[in-house]
Parts: C-alpha cells; structure tokens; sequence
DNA sequence: CTTTGTGCTTGCAAAACGCAAGCGAATTTA
DNA sequence: TAAATTCGCTTGCGTTTTGCAAGCACAAAG
C-alpha cells in the first residue's frame, strides 16, 4: 500500500519517514508498556486516535518491520500486535522522549517514578526492559 | 498563533505534540550540525522543506521554546535561528534516532564515522556536544 | 439463530500540505 | 541614487491527509 520514499539519506529524515508523525510513536509507547495490544487496546488510550489512522499506522509499522500481527491465543476475531526486535530497539529513543519531557512538562506521578528509576541506571533499566519485551516476543 | 493543546497527560503525546511531524526535528538537526542557520539555510537542506511549512514550524518551535530568532551580525535582513537549553536539550533524543537508523538503514559514510565515535563513548559525545552547542547560545 | 465483540473499511467535511508566485524591507550593484 | 537582487516570509490554490461517524464482515457468545 502506502511505500516508504526518503526525502534523503539522512538517518533523522529517514526515521521520520516512518515513525514521523503525531500517532506512530503513541502505537509504540503502548506495546512498550503493555507488551502486546489488540486493535481495541489502541483504541482504548488516552489520546483518542480514530480507527482509519489507526489501521493506516499499523500497517505502515508492519510493513516497516517495526510491529508483527499475530493471532491471538484465545480468539480468532482478535489480533495480537506485538513489537519486532526494530521496535524494541526504539526503547532508548523512548526513554530520551520520556526524560525530555520530564524536563519541561509536568507529568503524572506514576510516570515520574518510572523515570527516577531510570535516571538511576539508565542502560540497566533499557537492558532490563529490553529483555522483558524480548521474551513477549516468542509467545 | 498555533498554540499547543495536549492530547494527554503523556510525556510521549506532549512531545510529539510539538515536534512530532515530519519536519521539526530536521529544523533541529540543522540547528545542531550547523549551530545556527538563517532561514536561507534551512531551505537548502536535502529534503526541500516548502517555504510556508518552514515558517510555521519555526514558529511552532520557537513559541514552544525550543529555539530563538536574533539578529544577523553581518545584516539586518537576515535572521539567526539557535536552539535553546530546551532545543540542546533534544540532543540525546537525536543521538538515539542515529543510533536506530545506523541498525536499520544504510547511512552516507561520514554520518556513520561520526556514529562510530558517538558509539565509543555516549555520555562524553553528547556532552561535549552541548557545550559546544551552549557557548553559540550566547553569540 | 440472534446478538455482541472485534478489526477493520468507507464517505465526507475540515485541516494540513506542497508548490508557485508575490511582496516589503534591506542590501548590493550599476 | 536608481535599479536589481537578496532575504524572510505570506498568499492562493489544488492535492493529500486527518478526524469523525457510520457501516460491514467475521467470530464468538447467548
């Protein structure tokens, strides 16, 4: 459907062409924290997104080996998206945004006592959290 | 004019809020490999940014305090745009997405030179970065 | 066999984008 | 000093993307 065309060889410019707008990284955040989601549990989050991005997103991070569909274990009417090893190597790009923001924004209580951990041992909490999301992987 | 209206409290949607599109952070990225950039130099960058675009996200970023117009030295009818402390501030987020990108795309050799040190040692390259960015601040 | 849940698709209006042209002020050139 | 050029935008306008609501096929539950 919709292919990627880089606007340059740029790594920055490239990355954005695929994870580059409003809602991708929300997509991602949520199979972070949740490890896996249905198209529902999308749905579900805080920000609303409508149900035709939505599709149009996962595709597009599907097709870019970001995100996998599989089936889900208790239904056939469900999906089960999970996130590829591409995906679960945006978690160091994930906690920058987080520690951005906790810098300028004022977040929710759980939030920033997730990121006093982190500030702690920060590649030790991406290690940790990596392996976690790894071993969703198989399953 | 555009002001930002949240779609939730979280740090990830806030972010992208205002630098969430396909163009802001290549405004950032410029603004980080050259220090400081007329609005001229902006154009010239490989992705063609439309002229319209780069003036509402200059705008956009500089209401959101992430980068500052000043005066040219050399001219009057020319214009300086610099990061911020909220702009250098990005920088580990941007070391990030050249990290991913380095994994997942190919990259134009001397960017991936520049990697390759980043790759050394993290902390040090962004911090010596930031000093050098921050001493630009003040000129 | 009907109703509900799930993962989308479709239609349509509104907003954002992308391109080209234009424009005022500053600066350079003749 | 008048004309041409540079610079930082703005404006118009056609195209694309978004956002909202409704609909729809398939699976599962009652």
């Amino acid at each position: 459907m919709e292919n990627l065309k880089k606007r340059s060889e740029c790594p920055i410019s490239s990355s954005l062409d695929i994870w580059g707008d409003k809602w991708s990284l929300l997509i991602v955040r949520d199979l972070m924290f949740a490890k896996q989601c249905t198209y529902g549990d999308f749905l579900k989050s805080d920000e609303k997104i409508a149900t035709n991005i939505l599709a149009s997103r996962l595709l597009m991070l599907e097709e870019n080996g970001v995100i996998t569909k599989q089936d889900h274990p208790d239904s056939k009417a469900k999906v089960l998206y999970k996130l590829t090893q591409k995906g679960i190597d945006l978690l160091p790009l994930m906690i920058e945004i987080n520690l951005w923001a906790d810098k300028y924004f004022c977040l929710p209580t759980e939030r920033r006592e997730i990121l006093e951990e982190v500030k702690k041992d920060k590649e030790a909490f991406i290690r940790a959290k990596a392996v976690e999301l790894l071993e969703q992987m198989g399953n």
